[in-house]
DNA sequence: CTCTCACCTTAGACATAATCTAATCTTCGA
DNA sequence: TCGAAGATTAGATTATGTCTAAGGTGAGAG
């Protein structure tokens, strides 16, 4: 991903390119495996240690208000991030937590009826289960010890 | 809710009836709001004192395994419970965080192809966005202080 | 060029959420 | 009634995220 383009990315959005935001939402184009808060400031500073904590918090909520990422859900654990390249749905393992991307494909959006005021900004599908690793290898059995 | 309707789905999942975890159970199905576990704790011990922390989390860790209680997704904050009653889909507001109802409408399931070995559990929608309470009377000007 | 102010970053304390530990208690079936 | 598996407990511990107060930085005004 080109230096200038992302550059370009965060001015766009009334954000100023510093480097360390630069190294979160360079890491999150690169990186599609949905990385925790914790995982994008060990691998930023594993290559360049000035980005404290505080300040990787802060730069993934400017993204994430700012559109440019985006947070998948992932209950009770750590927030995951998600840099929106082609949009994708989520698959969450019930066993090991793990969250894959699955193909996009178009979703009916709720009725406005049901929505009244309030306002979308998106809308995300989440499929549970068990991912390919943790699922039976033999029919039925699904919810054995 | 009838008492034996619950000891029975407890036990039907191969859980013991105890009097912590009837608790549980009954106070989520007899409230709809997702409650945090914090909130399950509180409210389960306020009428009657005997249930730990601990106990509460494991109980509902139990409940959600067994496929009686559903966690919705709420990322970074605290995880909230839902007792599957009717299905529904969820919104979640960006601004203060609440979670609220949507009605339910069918959903294309993703292609067998794209899942693979995995094995599917439950499917849910998560709009975002803002609730009624924090949407802007006015167009645009969302994002002001 | 340099001043300035809004924006950013920082370390560490704090707050909140959830799990673990090790001991004890309960319950169910024999 | 007994024993073992399953549950519960208080409190420590870990994980995650936010806040605070102080200082740094850069883009535009002059």
């Amino acid at each position: 991903m080109d230096v200038q383009e992302i550059r370009q990315k965060l001015e766009d959005s009334g954000l100023r390119c510093t480097t360390q935001r630069y190294a979160v939402m360079s890491f999150l184009m690169d990186h599609h495996e949905h990385p925790t808060a914790a995982e994008i400031y060990e691998a930023v500073n594993r290559v360049d240690p000035r980005s404290s904590r505080a300040t990787t918090y802060n730069n993934l909520n400017d993204l994430v208000e700012a559109g440019l990422v985006r947070q998948v859900a992932s209950e009770g654990r750590a927030a995951r991030y998600d840099a929106r390249g082609e949009q994708h749905h989520h698959f969450i393992c019930d066993r090991c937590g793990n969250v894959e991307d699955l193909d996009w494909y178009e979703l009916p959006q709720p009725a406005l009826a049901s929505l009244g005021r309030r306002v979308v900004r998106d809308t995300e599908l989440i499929v549970r289960g068990l991912c390919t690793q943790c699922a039976p290898r033999r029919r039925s059995q699904a919810q054995n010890s």
